[in-house]
DNA sequence: TGTACATCAGTGAACGCGCGTTCACTGATGTAC
DNA sequence: TGTACATCAGTGAACGCGCGTTCACTGATGTAC
């Protein structure tokens, strides 16, 4: 590249060194020296742009949470054509994310951080939320009456997802084998809860 | 204590160790050298009974799936009085798990141990998510008619419980706080799964 | 337009630290006769 | 029952390593006049 002495763009950098190097050793493996040694830039220069390790850990969980929601939301759609397959795009969204980043996935899920450390983390981690939680709404919404709480229906997707996210659909390391897709038992399951809640296909 | 020069218990004093170390700094700050230190005994000794870290982690992470195995096995306690009342007894006994025994469910589940590392890992990996197989199974089995495939119901509940768990049911850091409690909000997806399946209490 | 100066991002050398790992060793325990 | 010996668990000193962190510094950039 040819840079100077200044570096112009550090910060995004070691963002990037800090996917990169958690993508390959997980989050754990992820170290300071690590990632300025990727970015091509002395171990001192990360300390101008953060204060230790878990600030860029909880930046990047941040803008993990960000991308994510931005994701989620793209995939609801506003819930069309209805908010029943809406909300089955939502979960192979869900999925996918976990399988194309992983490395954020495990910086929002495994890395430790608390969602606190920030108020912008923990924005960014609700405003994720906050689109599944909408679209239990509007799921909800459609059933004549003997609605269940919505904020109920959003946690017990969330979970499902997470549950099968976090177990099958890592990259990682050879989880558990399945006889079909994590997409494919994400759907069946959903399907079947919001049967039981008297939600059908319309 | 006053032992002399032999130990007599290492490798247990190791494991025990391990769990309180994990317990305190969870699976990532847990070292070898520490282990021995906690042990009373010199960093070299651990070498006589684990050929490193990993081998360690995976004794644990095989302890853990056995000790899982035995408590979901007597909280089946054979289906009694009915399959449907005995696993939401398996649930709870999921979360309790995680909450009481927090170093175990981080090394099984976060320790970045394959459950193929070692194959009498794997063995109690598969024995624990067996009971939750074998319960699927007789609950499916009280269906009439239009069965679902048991191992898709023991997936399903095992992902539930463990993104439950994964999220909100960690000693961990403050996660995200919930309107209900872990172990009433397993119990409510459950439901209504079983009854998305058409089962319903007996 | 040029010059002087302030600002600030990145340097590189240095430090203390704890980890993983090895090695020849030592002393306790068990066993054969 | 006693003695000689083999076995083996734990020692402690040593090593190289990479990490986190600090410090006075340097050189590029931007700005005021």
């Amino acid at each position: 590249m040819g840079r100077g002495y200044h570096h112009g763009n550090l910060k995004e950098a070691l963002i990037e060194a800090a996917l990169g190097l958690i993508g390959q050793k997980g989050v754990g493996g992820f170290t300071f020296a690590d990632a300025a040694r990727m970015a091509g830039v002395s171990p001192a220069a990360p300390y101008r742009h953060f204060r230790d390790r878990d600030e860029l850990l909880a930046d990047v969980a941040r803008r993990g949470f960000e991308s994510f929601g931005d994701a989620l939301t793209r995939s609801w759609d506003e819930g069309k054509p209805n908010p029943f397959e809406a909300i089955e795009r939502l979960g192979k969204t869900y999925l996918a994310f976990a399988r194309k980043e992983p490395a954020f996935y495990a910086a929002m899920f495994e890395g430790g951080i608390s969602s606190d450390t920030t108020p912008e983390l923990r924005l960014a981690a609700d405003r994720a939320f906050g689109v599944l939680r909408e679209a239990s709404e509007k799921l909800v919404e459609t059933m004549p009456a003997g609605r269940p709480p919505a904020m109920m229906v959003a946690l017990h997707i969330w979970s499902l997802s997470h549950g099968i996210a976090s177990l099958f659909a890592r990259p990682d390391e050879s989880r558990r084998k399945l006889p079909m897709s994590a997409e494919d038992l994400l759907e069946a399951g959903v399907l079947i809860y919001l049967d039981g809640l008297g939600i059908r296909r319309p």
